[in-house]
DNA sequence: GTGAAAGCGCTAACAT
DNA sequence: ATGTTAGCGCTTTCAC
């Protein structure tokens, strides 16, 4: 049932080598009217090439595999979508599979894709112990992607953190603010250390001295973000802005200052991390710096066909930069404000139409 | 390099046959000792099968294709986990392709997946015309999850939409609301026309007369429902309640209300539709109606294995029931409210802490 | 109970 | 310029 080159070969009236050098697009001359024939015969028996079979014989699959932390996380969507765009101009594809954080899943992740043959593997976010012990795994190409436990190794894309919070707080200072709270995440992890640097970093470049007091730690959640609001509106000289290391305990800022009979911004301004979808339709619209998943995703799928290529022997450690999206919360704009439209939203696409379903 | 099963076994001193029959897990009269032997030796040797020969051989992949309208959509993440899960469980993979709600890169996407001998396919919202137009393309079992074109067509899982609005409207009802608006998406949408039908039954339901003057259209942005409330708050006898069919609408309600001096829940009540990630930490938080991805996903993912082993000739147009999630702004729940956790947070996973970086 | 060998569909080295 | 054929790694029929 399923036409084969073998089929094409026979109604072109050629061998299978003449229809396989034709249609596999490999340069090889042959005569324009053979090609014609295939190329009509090809057309007219509806051949697919089998994939499989190709791989096989290519000892290639054109493929890589993706090993997410998991896909139900924000941020991986977006980079997963950066990786295929590249791969895809590339003529490659991806085979994603989710870790769920867990070693165990991880390594047999690993295992299954190896099995499949691709041709390397992309890591957003490894939960194994090490890089080495991920190659003692996996024999192929492969490099990291790390968002939170980004300490910059080899083979691996990270956000530039360090870099995300210094316009953030220079955004903020350039507004004229001169006592600047910053709400934190975990010590432990790399975004939080990097992300505290950067703050330090951009008040010491502009003469002001730290206020220990008005350094708080978070858990990420929007929860810690209002607790340690509530802490910051009781320093003896309050701070007049917030920088908070992710959008969801900025959240927690405005809340727990709108609740002691204060405004956003306009007594304290607000600048979170990340980004999310929900920046542009909460109210105030929220200010922050992007997490450039996308971009590291384009990184991250260009480096990958360079190793595999074998153009490079390694990856050097790369950082990739985010911008500032200044919205409501900062204050820097006045004035009505429209809320944003979602990113990826059908309604957004004019040109697209969804007739009568069948 | 790779290690082979002729590899396997020659180490082990037997045939590739008696190997195979061995590590492949086929129910095969053998000696124990032989099954020792070849074990050992695919252990030692750390053999790994090559999955491409065995789908080459065995004309099956036990991979199915998952082509989605756009990964960047909140809603697709939750089903393409919903479907894995079941996969997994089948020992079945799946590789997803984005069409980017484009009808000519759907097409390709479907070639792509034949090519790859997939043994079916999910299409996650389809923007093809029709059925018919997808059956011409690909001659393998397939089946549509349906969110907002929800005609609940032959193998389609589709949300059970005209449900989900009447247990919005019943909550509201019950919470003894008489002037319930609703905010609508636009009219050709299935979803809209779903929703809107559940609205009007559940008035029906409790000898309620439906006040157009309270039915709104919107675009599903948070503008539109900002808009429409303005309107409904100009209304002779306001709404004292606004179900809005979805959760970004939904913000928009409460900002105007909250613009016009009155306050959300007390003043008027609201309920949202989706239960998108935000709902949680909004505040006030939104009181929604549940997509039921991770549902839909798992009926797609059983449903298409059961196609693909012949068990049914076709699937059933399947409906499926998101539940209603109580938060703050039906004003069911008074008093404190601790914000939600994010669901997919490494925070949240205890047990799982990540070593210090290699 | 085990082995030899065919063959899945393709590409490429080697003829011609 | 085209054809013949080996072989990628595996499963399975058929023989013993």
């Amino acid at each position: 049932m399923p036409v084969s080159l073998m089929n094409v070969a026979e109604v072109a009236g050629v061998s299978i080598a003449t229809a396989s050098r034709i249609l596999a697009g490999v340069d090889y001359p042959v005569t324009d009217k053979t090609r014609q024939m295939v190329l009509k015969a090809a057309k007219e028996l509806g051949y697919r090439p089998n994939l499989i079979a190709r791989s096989l014989r290519l000892e290639q699959t054109f493929t890589i595999g993706i090993i997410v932390e998991n896909i139900l996380s924000p941020f991986i969507p977006p980079i997963i979508r950066g990786i295929q765009e590249r791969l895809k101009q590339n003529n490659y594809f991806s085979i994603t599979l989710d870790s769920n954080w867990d070693p165990a899943i991880e390594t047999e992740a690993i295992e299954h894709l190896d099995m499949r043959q691709i041709d390397g593997i992309i890591f957003v976010e490894s939960y194994l112990r090490s890089s080495e012990e991920v190659s003692a795994l996996i024999d192929r190409p492969h490099l990291f992607v790390h968002r939170l436990f980004n300490s910059l190794g080899d083979n691996s894309i990270v956000p530039d953190d360090r870099y995300g919070a210094r316009i953030a707080v220079k955004h903020l200072l350039e507004l004229g603010h001169q006592r600047i709270a910053f709400i934190n995440g975990p010590e432990n992890w790399d975004a939080a250390t990097n992300r505290l640097a950067g703050y330090q970093e951009e008040l010491a470049a502009w003469g002001i001295a730290l206020d220990p007091a008005l350094v708080k730690q978070g858990d990420w959640q929007v929860q810690s973000g209002y607790a340690a609001t509530q802490q910051l509106l009781a320093v003896a000289e309050r701070p007049t802005a917030v920088f908070a290391a992710n959008d969801l305990m900025a959240l927690g800022v405005t809340y727990a200052t709108q609740e002691a009979g204060l405004k956003v911004p306009e007594d304290i301004a607000v600048v979170g991390y990340d980004d999310r979808d929900f920046a542009g339709f909460v109210r105030p619209a929220l200010t922050t710096v992007q997490m450039p998943c996308e971009k590291m995703g384009h990184v991250a799928a260009e480096s990958l066909l360079s190793l595999i290529r074998g153009e490079i022997k390694a990856v050097e450690p790369t950082l990739v930069r985010g911008k500032l999206v200044v919205r409501q919360s900062c204050g820097a704009n006045s004035g009505e404000w429209k809320f944003e439209a979602e990113r990826a939203s059908l309604t957004r696409r004019h040109k697209q139409t969804k007739p009568l379903p069948g």
